[in-house]
DNA sequence: ATGTCACAGTCCCTGTGA
């Protein structure tokens, strides 16, 4: 199985980019966030023409997470069944694994109410995830750089989000209930990031998080061959500020 | 110098979010 995470920022203004994506990478299974559009807005149609199901929980404006797959897709869950207002998670299941997308609140400050919201938020993924009965993929925009080696300037974010330790220690919670950060695994000592700014020719200096990330259970990660992010994708015209995140498993 | 992008509302600019 090949799999992706890919944040489009806006599948509206990205459709272009991530059907010539599909056409030339082949996923098997690719999870999408920041759609923003409504699922009336959602181009089911046009995927089915590339072969491929879909299912979307959208909202409009913001948010919206949807998963693409042409291995099947069934059992699908949308929001974690409380009152989380946003939508922001979907699960799914594709050739018998069990899919998660995930888009984690930004933040925005440690001192804003929206950074409670962001440790809630992973708490309630991490009570979702607690309960497994299938080979588990958890992938998305965490908006969390897992460590220093995630960042390019580590002593610039000192005091900001993405790598305060509360955030850390939820995505280390997720890490100690057997999900694997694959990408990170198969590569131990590389500077690799999946996000650049749109600002300041952040993408050209090497100004970048690795915030995009895929979790599997530790069957799975066993069997994967590679994992890597695909920087050709935020090149060119109109690219997403995310690149995607791809696993490859045997 | 936030060297940007996308959205919605109300227009072709402004505020918001990232």
């Amino acid at each position: 199985m090949k799999l992706a995470t890919w944040n489009v920022n806006s599948l509206t203004a990205r459709y272009a980019r991530v059907a010539q994506w599909i056409e030339a990478n082949e996923p098997d299974v690719l999870l999408l966030q920041e759609t923003k559009m409504t699922d009336a807005k959602f181009p089911f149609d046009a995927f089915a023409e590339l072969g491929y199901e879909s299912a979307h929980y959208g909202q409009g404006q913001w948010n919206g997470v949807a998963i693409v797959s042409r291995v099947g897709l069934v059992d699908v869950a949308r929001g974690f069944g409380d009152d989380d207002p946003e939508a922001r998670y979907m699960g799914a299941t594709c050739a018998g694994v069990r899919v998660h997308s995930c888009y984690v609140p930004n933040g925005r400050a440690l001192d804003d109410d929206h950074y409670l919201y962001k440790l809630r938020w992973l708490a309630s993924l991490a009570t979702l995830l607690a309960v497994r009965d299938a080979p588990t993929i958890v992938g998305g925009d965490f908006n969390v750089a897992p460590a220093d080696l995630d960042c390019y300037d580590p002593a610039a974010f000192v005091g900001a989000t993405h790598v305060s330790a509360p955030e850390r220690d939820a995505l280390a919670a997720l890490e100690a209930t057997g999900l694997v950060d694959i990408t990170r695994r198969l590569h131990p000592e590389e500077v690799i990031y999946s996000w650049w700014d749109y600002r300041h020719g952040a993408f050209h200096r090497g100004w970048g998080l690795r915030i995009d990330l895929l979790y599997l259970d530790e069957a799975l990660a066993q069997r994967a061959s590679a994992s890597y992010v695909d920087r050709t994708a935020r090149k060119g015209e109109k690219p997403s500020d995310h690149a995607p995140v791809v696993v490859e498993i045997a």
